[in-house]
DNA sequence: TATTCATGTAAAGCATGCTTTCCATTCAAT
DNA sequence: ATTGAATGGAAAGCATGCTTTACATGAATA
């Protein structure tokens, strides 16, 4: 799964760790899904969602798995 | 987290198992969500979402956390 | 009644999300 | 040159998502 949240925060003006801050997460969540370390939970996408007034769907960018017997 | 699950998957006139299947996931994850035991991850929701040609929000409600701070 | 079908649910185990702590890097401004 | 601000990222540990296995229940039907 890719995401545009390093693009749409930095839109916002704002660091990740006031982004972190609004969210209730560490700056280092913020940072590892900006990075593709990891997934947010779908919690945590709602939250950033909503806090940039965005669907989910609108941050995070769902790619078919096709290869999904391998 | 609520979802509409259940009555999306009954409108759709399909078993947990079959959903399951089709999700690639066990018939367990399928209920236990139905029966709100767990969240999803973000990439289920997406298949959720994506095999009944709806949005995560049209599926998942989420419901702000007023008291966060307890 | 006995059987079958769909669902509920629990337990144990592994994978992933998130935290805290810590240190490194880059860049702008002293 | 040094400092401070923003970010990158690793490691260990806890919480949660998901799996497999197993058993129980209710409804429908042979």
């Amino acid at each position: 799964m890719k995401n545009k949240l390093e693009e749409i925060r930095k839109s916002h003006g704002i660091r990740q760790e006031d982004l972190a801050a609004a969210l209730e997460v560490s700056r280092q969540t913020i940072g590892s899904l900006e990075n593709g370390r990891y997934n947010p939970s779908i919690l945590l996408a709602f939250k950033i969602a909503r806090y940039f007034q965005l669907s989910i769907e609108d941050i995070f960018i769902y790619e078919e798995d096709v290869n999904h017997e391998q």
